[in-house]
RNA sequence: GGCGAUGUAGCUCAGGGGUUAGAGCACACGGCUCAUAACCGUGGUGUCCGGGGUUCAAAUCCCUGCAUCGCCA
């Protein structure tokens, strides 16, 4: 059976973090490499996902053409999976001829089996611009929070998803004009009527490849949710044009013709590309991808294919993986937190040290996070540790104390034992590689290791030199092939590595089989050490220099404060208008959210925990200096508990608090209530001694 | 509000109706010296989130609650 590898392709504006890259990249490159060298025809393909809105924006605003910022950005991405020793056979991009071809004969195959239809619906349409607006390029007042930034897709500032019809003011984020309303026909793929195929099919290749169960899970409630008809047409000039008459002006819609990509990628490259592509009896197709991409690999691009009544190759393993965090928190790139490919190599840490960690710690059933100490502990004790030393000591002792000649002709039952074992370990190994399980076989090998050191000790050869020199030479020797057994392994996961120990050996390394090498009277290389221990102190700085902004919590200036005046606010329903005693010569000016939780007599003369140094913000035409916390779940709001204290009073956050801080640097401070007590990440914020409690929740989020 | 995932050792996680529940790291003690202060051995802790149910038997299946996270409206 012929391997057919896919990695999701990234989309081309976007620069790919290490999650993307263990993801899917990654992840496909330790399997491609496993099939490569275990002998299985493999192809091992990606490329760039180019069109669609998110370029055309990107092209505007940096003032390129689309296709100038693809060649741009195509090349970052290459450049990064090089330096991650990425094996594709084939890295191509999807705005290519061959992608037009494959993609249009799709759509008419699908077109002439009937799956086709029309619809016509209002979109925002800007006249001034002559064009149709993505929602987010439709900015107004927010309905629900009043912000006046909001985009038409979301709400910055309440985080609510809006419709740009929705917005209040709306007007084109392009020429300020606002945009009306235009009536525009698209094409709808059926996928209503092609899900009782899709649903036997994926029965059928769900068990049989072994899917991952984030993909069972994910595909099976949309099938129950049951398919409906997916406009695959937009009003947008970078795409494939549409071959259907009255709808020259259109072009497909990404997802439609993203998945298409694999293909025409493999087409541009490989004239057989029909043997890999519509060849299902004798290729069997692996697709690796992050969680997001599961429904377009397991529902429509299956059902584009299956639709066409042509026999392509269909998905036949998804490995699909949860999120990799970063640190206690997420990737991002606007906020520049975490580790980007362009990063790593400026860290100056060996890039396979990065492909063992990032296996390791691959979110295989449940999201995991990068931290920078975890990297540096693992890479430290479970690698260099292990098998760093394991070849070192072996190595060095078979050449220092036998000129590095390999013979294990005194080999007896502990070594015959333990040469056993190490065969055993190699097949579990590949049973794993072959099920993808990538974290498990990486495991495997660390205990090989694990073994071989303990064999090392237990067999102490500078206790057996004395006595016999032959058999400690037999017994380094089986160490050696230990050793190269490993160096076999590795290669699918720490490809330079693997050349390393190849040189080394002496011996080369690329199948991945029991190899019948190191015979007796081979002569092993020059040892040398693998790597370096790596510096926890380095860890450290790298977490901060990647950290994005750090809030420190004892910048925020906390207080109690003392209502005296609540009064309505003039333009806002939901808010009040407090004047709050902070202990200082005036009174403050906060509005305050809480008109549909309390009333105002409730507030009044009642202590409140202000953040009394957040930049003041206009709300709706009233200046706010300040705020009031609340603690909240489930629309249940609660106050703190503050009565006995004076106005003013201080709550002890471990420092000085600073003149002014921003909305956002507050939003991001970790405060939550737990047991009925304002906790910031683990810890308690103090008022005169005590913890600070809620007057009744238990649990609850603070803001 | 709806849907979903997760909750197991100090930490990161694996497992999953059936002996005394596991691994790595961390920690402690002992041993060894070929080796990158590496290696080997020993050791402990667990209300398997709480409650209820099904069962001869539940950490595992069902219901419910709580917590965390995600997606959608």
């Amino acid at each position: 059976m012929r391997k057919l590898i896919t990695s999701a392709l990234p989309y081309v504006n976007n620069v790919p973090h290490l999650g993307n890259i263990i993801g899917c990249v990654l992840s496909a490159d330790v399997y491609a490499r496993f099939c490569r060298a275990r002998g299985y025809e493999t192809l091992y393909v990606c490329g760039t996902d180019e069109y669609g809105t998110a370029t055309e924006n990107k092209a505007r605003e940096e003032g390129l053409t689309p296709r100038e910022i693809c060649d741009k950005y195509h090349v970052i991405h290459r450049d990064i999976y090089d330096a991650f020793q990425i094996s594709f056979d084939i890295f191509g991009r999807t705005s290519t001829p061959e992608q037009t071809q494959i993609a249009q004969g799709i759509f008419n195959d699908l077109d002439r089996q009937g799956l086709i239809s029309e619809q016509t619906s209002q979109r925002t349409y800007c006249q001034h611009d002559q064009m149709f607006l993505a929602d987010r390029y439709v900015e107004g007042t927010c309905p629900h929070c009043s912000y006046e930034d909001a985009r038409g897709d979301q709400c910055d500032k309440c985080g609510k998803l809006l419709d740009p019809e929705s917005l209040l003011n709306a007007r084109c984020k392009l020429c300020g004009n606002p945009p009306g309303l235009k009536e525009t026909k698209h094409l709808y793929l059926d996928l209503d009527r092609i899900q009782p195929r899709l649903a036997t099919w994926f029965e059928k290749a769900s068990d049989e490849g072994a899917w991952t169960r984030n993909a069972v899970q994910t595909t099976q409630s949309w099938l129950e949710k049951g398919l409906a008809p997916r406009p695959i047409t937009r009003d947008l000039k970078w795409g494939i044009p549409v071959p259907k008459p009255g709808f020259e002006d259109k072009v497909f819609y990404v997802w439609f013709d993203a998945p298409i990509g694999y293909i025409s990628i493999t087409a541009k490259e490989r004239p057989d590309w029909q043997d890999w592509w519509l060849n299902p009896s004798n290729v069997a197709l692996y697709q690796f991808m992050a969680k997001d991409n599961i429904p377009f690999h397991t529902v429509v691009f299956p059902a584009s294919l299956i639709g066409t009544g042509k026999e392509w190759t269909l998905l036949h393993h998804i490995n699909s993986t949860e999120y990799l965090n970063y640190e206690d928190t997420k990737f991002s790139k606007s906020r520049n937190i975490g580790v980007f490919g362009t990063d790593v190599q400026t860290t100056g840490i060996d890039i396979d040290l990065w492909r063992f960690y990032l296996v390791s710690i691959r979110p295989e059933r449940n999201d995991s996070a990068f931290v920078w100490s975890d990297f540096f502990e693992k890479v430290n004790s479970e690698f260099i540790d292990n098998i760093g030393n394991l070849v070192n000591r072996t190595l060095v002792y078979l050449k220092r104390n036998f000129q590095g000649v390999v013979d294990m002709s005194a080999a007896d039952d502990p070594h015959k034992t333990f040469m056993d074992e190490v065969d055993k370990a190699f097949q579990e190994v590949t049973a794993q590689m072959e099920a993808v399980r990538l974290r498990e076989a990486l495991r495997g090998i660390l205990a090989l290791g694990n073994r071989a050191n303990k064999f090392f000790q237990d067999m102490a050869p500078w206790e057996q030199i004395k006595t016999s020199p032959e058999r400690a030479q037999a017994t380094v020797s089986v160490l050696a092939h230990a050793v190269h057994k490993i160096a076999v392994m590795l290669q699918a996961f720490m490809p330079r590595t693997s050349d390393r120990l190849s040189g080394m050996l002496n011996s080369d390394i690329t199948h991945w089989q029991i190899p019948q090498v190191l015979v007796d009277g081979h002569v092993i290389g020059d040892p040398e050490i693998l790597f370096p221990k790596l510096d926890p102190k380095d860890a450290e700085k790298w977490r901060k220099r990647f950290g994005g902004e750090w809030v420190n919590p004892s910048l925020v200036d906390l207080r109690v404060g003392r209502v005296t005046k609540v009064s309505p606010h003039p333009h806002a329903d939901r808010l009040y208008v407090l004047n709050v005693d902070l202990g200082e010569s005036k009174e403050r000016t906060i509005v305050a959210g809480l008109v549909s939780h309390y009333r105002a007599d409730d507030l009044m003369n009642r202590n409140l925990l202000i953040v009394a140094n957040l930049a003041p913000a206009d709300l709706r035409g009233v200046v706010s200096e300040g705020m009031v916390l609340t603690a909240e779940r489930k629309k249940v709001l609660d106050l703190f508990d503050l009565d006995r204290y004076l106005p003013g009073t201080r709550v002890s956050l471990g420092g000085e608090p600073v003149a002014q801080i921003t909305f956002e640097t507050f939003s991001s401070l970790p405060l939550s209530v737990k047991d009925g007590q304002l906790l910031c990440e683990d810890m308690a914020p103090m008022l005169g001694g005590e913890p600070i409690k809620t007057v009744n929740l238990d649990h609850g989020k603070v803001r």
